[in-house]
DNA sequence: GTCTATAGCCAGATAGAC
DNA sequence: GTCTATCTGGCTATAGAC
């Protein structure tokens, strides 16, 4: 909205389309009268729904990548960042409920969109994380673990449980208010599991 | 296949094609392309692209809920139910790759069906396993926690990595090998971890 | 750049012969 | 029950006026 461009305005409206019903599900359309513009607009700026799929995907990688990023690189200790993962992700979700799924799901789908990240320069900065976790290790304060693995834990804990929601209340039976109890416990679940497992008793 | 009347033929057929695409990409040509019928036939023993899918998403989440229920409700010892979870999983896996994404997917798509599960009763049966951590927690040899979280803790940190792989191949910069080597070392990591964090030290 | 109108296609669903 | 042929609607994409 505000100041945008058309452009980046037909691109704000793609996301939420496109986020919520995916590729296929999506509806040129339903972008148009999101954008509040005509569908015509649609293609003289991004020539078919494919090229603005691929945009808003691309973005969204965009987006999710510095976001850890951030997290994990800054310049607190690493059970702090361990600690701060979670409050940051929960945040992230709340301004884009629906990108993790989207993303994870769209990757699977089509292969070839995988190509579309790999033109893409916005990697994970993993060095500084990898060489943090090499240095307590070799301190002598946490036990050897690979970062990559310590890092995969850390993801799974946190956005699984988002991801796999209905399927989960699903199993337990349990309902939504239920549902979110649990996932306020996990805050505190999740840290003590993963700094439990890598701290050495003194 | 074999002997299967021409309605679960199609059921067969239709789980390849939906499972792979999902409702919004599959198409009903595709279906009896695999199935090796004619088109109208879905029509005749399903009535619609809707019934069928439904079909298969209720048979979906039959099929898995009691693959995990008999993990977690044999007669083992809970460390080692925790251990047998990743191979059960990965066996699993082989046999319907594309089945948890699609559970995953088509329930966050589209609430709707959710009421498909709440009118099947092959919920997972969550009590006897309760039970046992319970018991355990009593007994002293582990520490307090509600089974609701060991168990999303636990598939959280298997399902996750197969999810999300696509995802973090692109984080992490891997290629197809690398990834397949973590999952190979994440085998014990994740026995470990659970276990470590559970299990009272003497 | 932005719109209306429409081309052209393709998918789900059905009619009706066998 | 199984097929072929076809209807009908909706979708992407474009032509062309302004």
């Amino acid at each position: 909205m505000k100041d945008e461009g058309t452009e980046d305005h037909i691109l704000s409206a793609a996301e939420k389309v496109f986020q919520r019903k995916g590729m296929d599900g999506a509806r040129m359309q339903e972008i148009a009268n999101e954008a509040g513009i005509n569908k015509a607009m649609l293609h003289y700026y991004y020539r078919s729904k494919r090229f603005l799929f691929e945009a808003v995907l691309s973005k969204a990688f965009s987006l999710i990548a510095p976001e850890i990023n951030r997290v994990i690189n800054d310049d607190t200790h690493l059970f702090q960042k361990i600690e701060n993962f979670t409050p940051s992700y929960i945040n992230f979700l709340q301004k884009h409920p629906y990108l993790p799924n989207f993303l994870i799901q769209e990757l699977n789908r089509d292969s070839d969109f995988i190509g579309v990240l790999h033109s893409k320069k916005d990697f994970l900065d993993f060095q500084k994380f990898q060489e943090q976790v090499d240095r307590e290790i070799q301190e002598g304060n946490i036990r050897p673990i690979k970062a990559e693995q310590l890092f995969i834990h850390l993801l799974s804990l946190n956005v699984f449980p988002f991801l796999a929601a209905p399927l989960i209340k699903g199993f337990l039976q349990l309902n939504g208010s239920e549902y979110k109890q649990l996932m306020e416990e996990r805050k505190e679940e999740v840290t003590r599991i993963l700094i439990n497992y890598i701290k050495i008793k003194e």
